[in-house]
DNA sequence: GCGAGATTGTCAGTATACTGTCAATCTAGA
DNA sequence: TCTAGATTGACAGTATACTGACAATCTCGC
C-alpha cells in the first residue's frame, strides 16, 4: 500500500512554488495597471523607463542585464516607449552597432508624475499581510531571486558590475 | 531641502514587490522548463492537465476557474494540449455551447511520468533557502495570494466552490 | 592588417496573459 | 411562450517572454 502513488489532486499545483509565483506576478500586474491605469505604462516599461534615466546614454543589451530582462522582449518594448516620445535612440559615435538610449523632457516628466502612483500599486500588493510579515516576505524573497540570479536566462547584472566593464565586456 | 524628492535610482525598482514577483516567475518558469524538458510541457499546461485529470469533462470556463488563468489564454493551451493528444474535447449534450475536457491515456501517462520531474523543478526553486525560511517564504505567499485573490481578472474558485454550481452557475 | 570569434540589434516562431468583442446558445421572468 | 440578459467559446489586438537565427560590426590574436 505505501508503493500506491497518492492520488493526483489540485493540491499537486495549489501548494507548488511556481504556481504561487505565477498567481502572485498575474495579482502584482493587475494591481499596477490598475493604480496606473492614467499614465498608460506597464511595469516593463516603467521598469526600462527608471533604468534609462539612471543609466543616460546606455544601449539595449546592458538595459537588459540592469533590468533583466530578455534582449529580444526588450526591443518592443524600447519600440514602444520611443513611440510614446518618452525616450530617443541616438547612434553611438563610437560603435555603429550600438544605438544610445536616453530619456526625453516628456519622460521624465511622466516618471515623476508616476512615482505615486508605483508606491501605491507596490503597497497594496502587500497590504493584506501584517507589518512584519511583509518584511519578512520581501527578505526571504530578496534573497532568493538573488540566490537562483544565475537560473534565469538573463541574470540581473547591477550597475555596478557594468560600470567597469569597457564596450565589449 | 527635505521637499526635495529623492534622486531616482534603481532601487525603485530592485526593492520593489512587483519587480521581485516578475523576476521569481521568469526564474520558476526557467526552472520548470530545465528539469521537464523532454516531456515538451509548459507550467501552464502541466497545470491544465491536471485540472482536467482531476475533473474529467470539465468545461474551458470552469477549467479556468480552477486554475485561475484567463479564459481567453486558455482556449490556445486546450488547443495545443490537444493536438499534442494529451486531452480530448467532446460536445455536451445538455449545452451546445460547451465542449467537454477529458485527459487520454497518452496525457495520463504523461502526468504519471512527469511527476517526479515536476518535483525535482519546484524543489529547486526554493533549495538555496535554508528549509525553515522555504517553509516561512511558502506560508506567507499563500496567504498573499490567497488575500489577494480578488485583485486578478480571474480569482480562482476552487473546486469546492464549483461542486454544488448549476451548469449557469 | 587580417581573419576567427564575439557582440549588437533585429527578426521569426512559439507560448503565455489581458481587454474587448461577437455569434450561438441558454436561462429566467413577464 | 417570447424575449432580455447571461454564458460559452472564439477571435482580434496588444504586451510580455524565450529560443534560435542572422547580418553588420567590432575585437583580438597572429
Amino acid at each position: 500500500m505505501q508503493n500506491r502513488p497518492a492520488a493526483l489532486t489540485m493540491d499537486a499545483v495549489y501548494t507548488k512554488p511556481g504556481y504561487l509565483f505565477r498567481r502572485m506576478q498575474q495579482i502584482a500586474v493587475a494591481i499596477f495597471m490598475e493604480e496606473c491605469r492614467e499614465f498608460d505604462l506597464t511595469p516593463v516599461q516603467y521598469a526600462a523607463l527608471v533604468a534609462i534615466q539612471t543609466h543616460p546614454g546606455i544601449d539595449a543589451t546592458r538595459l537588459s542585464a540592469v533590468i533583466a530582462f530578455d534582449r529580444s522582449t526588450l526591443g518592443s518594448v524600447i519600440e514602444r516607449l520611443q513611440a510614446k516620445g518618452l525616450i530617443e535612440r541616438a547612434a553611438s559615435a563610437e560603435d555603429r552597432r550600438v544605438k544610445l538610449l536616453t530619456i526625453t523632457k516628456a519622460g521624465a516628466a511622466l516618471l515623476r508624475d508616476i512615482v505615486p502612483a508605483v508606491e501605491r500599486a507596490q503597497a497594496r500588493m502587500l497590504q493584506p499581510l501584517k507589518a512584519a510579515d511583509r518584511k519578512t516576505l520581501m527578505t526571504l524573497l530578496s534573497q532568493l531571486v538573488d540566490l537562483n540570479n544565475e537560473a534565469s536566462r538573463v541574470p540581473l547584472r547591477a550597475e555596478d558590475a557594468l560600470e567597469h566593464l569597457g564596450r565589449a565586456g
